[in-house]
RNA sequence: GGGCGGAUAGCUCAGCUGGGAGAGCAGCGGUUUUACACACCGCGGGUCGCAGGUUCGAGCCCUGUUCCGCCCACCA
């Protein structure tokens, strides 16, 4: 049984986690059983990059995943959380290629094998960093289940996905113009794409009409001038747009123009759709290769498509004299062969969007390209019906519109990438060209009984790192096998993510879940801030101002980290990360431990059998408890973990440390033989608290509170599977909340005369007031914490300060210990505000208020405004004494 | 261009369905009281961005507006 002296004077928070952390996880705690009973309540964790560190906001997201996974298996419920990580094609793989370009390698020249080997090596060497990592967080995932997006199981589940949705005629294989990332030398898709705003140019030249026209009013005209942002383009041009109202160009409509310096006559074309005539001169070069809306205009008009660009985006043959230069060199170049034929015609300032790759920050170049593809909008529409019937529901609930928002005008996914790392597209080509899906080489040559000596290659693409992610909460628990693991938890509970992925993946789940699973994935998304620093700046390497959590950790211990994360996590706002609300939470678990250990040296030789009788003071702290328990209860279930924190907060420390424990000690200390009933409720009620408390907070400290239960005597194993604590188990007790209020009223008054009357907390008082029945049984209480020691009935006698308590007067004979200007000074202060008090209360009781707010309200205020009379009454009358 | 947040005490932020404005930190004053000075006791401090409106009553609802931040978008 552990003794104070058995406790370290201070909380460690390491040597717990240490001690404890390996211990969970060798007993199988992480590990449900699909077969034990309990309502399921299953997360599956938003995959960390394999090879990546663990940042801040991963420490938010999933303090917050283990705060309700411990919540909930406390509970009752069959808790799954199932961790594990995402190989990040484009990410990882650049991570690695740098690593050897550093040795001089390109990862061309050693081909792909021996390079995937490479990734492979690294991904073993780093990819176990990010777990452990979560494992300093104390997070209670089940590790045993845990998988990764590219390893056997799951591998099988994206072929799997691929092949259905090609079978249905939901994938296909086009040429397309997607966005090309001319230095990572793949197709991205929409979402990886980032508009970055830049100052540039408009500049305008002429194209030459094929031959002057001689218009309807006999003018001549022999150009038209066009106007663009990016002039290298004009090499691919193939038409010149005009609107088909616009009278300036209405009749040259269906004309040419001469190319300048290639051998192409140019089209003009009239187009409604594209074409806004207010804009510029009116009339717009078309590239349709090389633009989004112009591919459109391209298809509508059926013009020929040039692709200039080289993959790095360097001119191709179709360049002609400036082919082999950067697109950037032609571009100045192309300018000023235009401006050496007279053609240039003007140019201004204009801001443009400059579309970059997120990964590799290059301008993102619009190429038209032979790319997978997924159909979209049939996949769309039932991910959007299924938010708006409520199968799923957004927290908080804004986020709902980005997402509908997004979905809405959806288009088609480019989901293959010209990458090495990631899932293999299941697709093979014979020599002749021909096409086969399937699930694996095998299965393509059965189907279309292809014989061995026909040589087949795989498609050279893998798929987008999303494409795999989508199938997580599904596919890691089994699928696609009818696993008792999928039986069981699927659908998962709830999601804990950033808002940043609610397309990238949160909407990708839902469609995929959709249509594979025949169900929603979750039926709750929670949608968390993003971390910041204290200047309200996104953490970034490059600004210097990450907080690296483990930092953290190792400074504060997990327990305050994951509190003041919690702590912190209001809805619908981002966390401006501030140590000094960390270093707050640290001082709140050192208050939890010495209030432990205090109670621990009344537990020593606790026997819950003896005879005991509880006082006031239990009961109140007792009731109080099931106020805390009830109230972070509907905090967790509405997800405002910062509500529950307070909860705890205050709870723990202005009501069981400031009062209770104080009030306790006469009780505890008393060496009366006839308290020992009274005692023995004291350490009952002592026992219980810390009973309690150590199982609501374990969800939020999850070590802190295994180091209490662990020494609590009488509790069994873990906390981590000990109930959490019920409403029910902790009784309301009107009376004794009210004598307890009585006395911490007069207490507070008793501290106040004393702080404002300099009177030194050593000097003992007298209390006279006329029904000293009030207080009846509370001398202890009063003794000790406000040091008065005699409460007699009577009157105000002599000099005496006044304090109004509840509607009586309380008064405290001063005789020869202040002066009376001080007592003078401190009613006048008193009644001033009272006056306020009073006449804020009298003008809310207006003839208005009176008739139409509902009468519980009236009533009140009523009660309210009688009461602040009263006292203002008492107060005048005590001044009076004095004047 | 469209959409979404935010603006509340010196600082950082809570404030759920409208019912006399809160916390932590900082500040000021006091206290070696038998768990804790990482503590205890007390105090001061806000025209809730601005202007209107609805209501008996608005930090909260409506309209407008200013600043900050974010997301989406093809005006050449």
């Amino acid at each position: 049984m552990a003794r104070i002296d058995d406790l370290a004077r201070y909380y460690d928070s390491q040597a717990a986690a240490d001690r404890y952390y390996p211990e969970w996880e060798e007993a199988g705690l992480f590990t449900p059983d699909p077969d034990a009973p309990g309502e399921p309540y299953t997360i599956v964790i938003p995959p960390p990059n394999v090879t990546g560190s663990l940042h801040m906001g991963h420490a938010l997201n999933n303090t917050l995943q283990d705060i309700l996974v411990r919540y909930k298996r406390m509970d009752g419920f069959n808790a799954l959380w199932v961790p594990g990580t995402d190989h990040a094609g484009i990410a990882t793989q650049w991570v690695v290629e740098r690593k050897l370009r550093a040795q001089g390698v390109e990862r061309r020249d050693i081909g792909r094998d021996a390079f995937l080997e490479k990734v492979w090596a690294w991904k073993d060497e780093s990819g176990g960093t990010i777990t452990h990592q979560l494992r300093k967080l104390g997070v209670s995932c089940d590790w045993k289940r845990e998988r990764f997006t590219m390893d056997e199981g799951l591998s099988r589940a994206v072929a799997e996905v691929f092949v259905r949705y090609y079978e249905e005629g939901l994938i296909y294989r086009a040429e397309r113009l997607i966005n090309w990332d001319p230095v990572g030398l793949t197709a991205i898709s929409d979402l990886e794409v980032d508009n970055e705003e830049a100052e540039g140019e408009l500049w305008s030249f002429a194209y030459k009409l094929d031959a002057p026209f001689t218009r309807a009013d006999g003018s001549t005209i022999d150009e038209i001038v066009v106007a663009t942002t990016r002039p290298e383009t004009m090499l691919g041009d193939t038409a010149v747009a005009v609107h088909p109202d616009d009278p300036r160009y209405r009749d040259l409509v269906g004309r040419t123009v001469k190319h300048p310096f290639l051998d192409r006559d140019i089209p003009i074309v009239a187009d409604a759709i594209l074409v806004d005539p207010e804009f510029g001169s009116g009339a717009v070069k078309i590239t349709p290769a090389h633009d989004f809306n112009d591919f459109e205009v391209g298809k509508r008009h059926g013009l020929e498509m040039i692709n200039i660009l080289n993959q790095d985006a360097t001119l191709n043959s179709h360049g002609g004299p400036f082919a082999g230069m950067d697109r950037f060199a032609a571009r100045d170049a192309v300018k000023a062969r235009i401006e050496a034929l007279g053609l240039s015609r003007g140019a201004k300032p204009h801001m443009l969007a400059l579309p970059r790759s997120q990964r590799s920050g290059s301008v993102v170049e619009p190429m038209l390209s032979t790319q997978w593809f997924v159909k979209m909008k049939p996949l769309a529409a039932p991910a959007m019906a299924a938010v708006e019937n409520g199968f799923t529901e957004f927290v908080p609930k804004q986020w709902e519109n980005t997402y509908f928002a997004w979905l809405r005008d959806i288009k088609d996914w480019c989901i293959s990438r010209q990458l090495w790392w990631g899932h293999r597209i299941p697709a093979w080509y014979d020599a002749q060209g021909t096409l086969y899906v399937g699930r694996s080489e095998a299965e393509v040559r059965e189907k279309n009984g292809i014989g061995a000596d026909v040589a087949l290659h795989q498609d050279e693409d893998v798929l987008d790192t999303w494409f795999s992610s989508a199938l997580w909460p599904f596919s890691t628990l089994g699928w696609p096998d009818r696993t008792p693991d999928l039986e069981r938890y699927y659908p998962t509970s709830v999601l804990i993510t950033g808002f940043d992925i609610i397309f990238f993946w949160v909407a990708r789940m839902m469609f995929a879940g959709l249509h594979h699973m025949g169900s929603v994935p979750f039926k709750d998304v929670y949608i968390h801030a993003l971390v910041r620093d204290e200047q309200g700046q996104k953490m970034s390497k490059t600004k210097g101002n990450v907080v690296d959590p483990l930092d953290s950790i190792a400074e504060y211990g997990a327990d305050a980290f994951r509190f003041t994360l919690a702590a912190m996590a209001a809805q619908g706002r981002d966390i401006l990360w501030n140590p000094a609300r960390a270093e707050g939470y640290v001082k709140f678990t050192n208050k939890i431990w010495q209030a432990f250990r205090f109670a621990t040296t009344h537990l020593e030789d606790y026997d819950p059998s003896a005879p005991r009788t509880l006082s006031p003071y239990d009961n109140w702290i007792l009731a109080r408890l099931g106020t805390c328990v009830k109230r972070v209860r509907i905090a967790l279930d509405g997800y405002r973990f910062n509500d529950a924190a307070n909860e705890l907060y205050s709870f723990t420390w202005d009501e069981l440390c400031d009062w209770y424990l104080e009030l306790s000690k006469g009780t505890l200390f008393s060496d009366a033989p006839d308290a020992e009933a009274a005692r023995q409720g004291a350490r009952y009620t002592l026992w219980t608290a810390f009973h309690a408390l150590s199982r609501l907070i374990h969800p939020f400290m999850p070590f802190l509170s295994e180091e209490i239960w662990r020494n609590l005597p009488g509790t069994e194993g873990t906390v981590m599977t000990a109930a959490f604590p019920q409403v029910e188990d902790f009784p309301e007790d009107e009376q004794a909340l009210t004598e307890v209020q009585t006395l911490q009223q007069t207490i507070v008054a008793v501290r106040r005369i004393r702080s404002e009357m300099e009177i030194s907390p050593r000097v003992p008082l007298t209390l006279r007031m006329a029904d000293p029945s009030r207080l009846a049984g509370h001398g202890n209480g009063l003794r000790d914490l406000a040091r008065v020691t005699a409460v007699v009935e009577g009157g105000r006698q002599g000099v005496c300060a006044t304090a109004v308590v509840q509607g009586r007067d309380v008064y405290i004979p001063l005789e020869g210990v202040i002066d009376i200007d001080a007592e003078k000074a401190r009613l006048d202060k008193e009644i001033a505000k009272s006056t306020k008090d009073v006449d804020a209360l009298r003008k809310r009781l207006n003839p208005g208020f009176r008739a139409k707010a509902p009468s519980h309200v009236v009533a009140g205020f009523e009660a309210k405004l009688k009461t602040a009379e009263d006292r203002r009454t008492r107060l005048e009358a005590a001044r009076k004494n004095f004047s």
